[in-house]
DNA sequence: CTAACACTTAAAGTATACTTGAAGTCAATA
DNA sequence: TATTGACTTCAAGTATACTTTAAGTGTTAG
């Protein structure tokens, strides 16, 4: 079975040793191997624990609900109700945080727009554009 | 000019009034004027700011962005650069998040299909699906 | 052999963004 | 008049997620 150093898995994830440490400490990286030197030893199955804890934080998950979900993992019979609904959960508030994103980015496009025009106004020396004029404007061809 | 009480201003964002105090001790709710009592006096244009400021913390500002950034709108004319760079450099980290969370919605929805399945198969008393099968597939689908 | 390097632990420290608590002021209602 | 409700200030406290520090151990390269 391939193992992995905790360098290895340092660079493979770009995490520093610490947060390897600081995740096992809490329970969310479970069962780390030890070297005859004490030395940390990771398997594939970390790795692709790994793997999920950063996309999970990735929508925005607490260590605390990904304590809650590895540990229903464990007992996958008993907690799949449990598991079906922490997800479906999580996914509901991803959809939320998607369209919250979405209409944000359109907030921070508008303001890059309307200085844009503010600056080659001031280039032009003709007058500045006006706020209330970008405030429900969507500019979709920013995306360029 | 309308104006708002601190209440109305609290009910309007959902946010707590401590909150409105303590981004205008963070000097980016500026100028809130006082009643003869000493109570807070909200205007349109703070209403327009806390907007600009719920819009920017939701794409991922700091308050630190947000202090630079205001201090630069004071002074338009000056910092129209300073503007522009940092609402460039916003849109495109926005553009890296939008990325990263529709990926790791996928990671969601992969597992939700996959513990969706497994349930099915411990009622039908089926195989179990493998992870394998799902670590790369995408289920749009999901999204009803 | 010795220095450099990679790791170990436990505890304390940090950053960010608020939140809470205590004590007081002011205006309106019972 | 007394209490309630909405505010005020300032300082201290909290939550989350790490990060840093200090002191020590074992492996490797020159």
């Amino acid at each position: 079975m391939r193992t992995y150093t905790m360098k290895e898995v340092v660079e493979m994830f770009g995490l520093p040793a610490s947060t390897l440490r600081y995740y096992e400490e809490m329970g969310i990286l479970t069962n780390v191997g030890r070297t005859a030197a004490n030395q940390r030893i990771y398997t594939e199955g970390h790795v692709g624990r790994l793997k999920s804890i950063c996309c999970f934080k990735g929508t925005g998950m607490s260590i605390a609900k990904l304590q809650e979900f590895f540990s229903y993992e464990e007992q996958e019979a008993e907690h799949i109700d449990d598991i079906l609904n922490l997800l479906t959960g999580q996914k509901e508030e991803v959809v939320k945080q998607l369209e919250q994103l979405r209409q944000d980015f359109e907030h921070v496009k508008r303001k890059l727009r309307y200085y844009s025009d503010i600056k080659a106004a001031m280039e032009a020396g003709t007058p500045h554009p006006d706020w209330t004029d970008y405030r429900n404007r969507t500019f979709e061809e920013e995306n360029k």
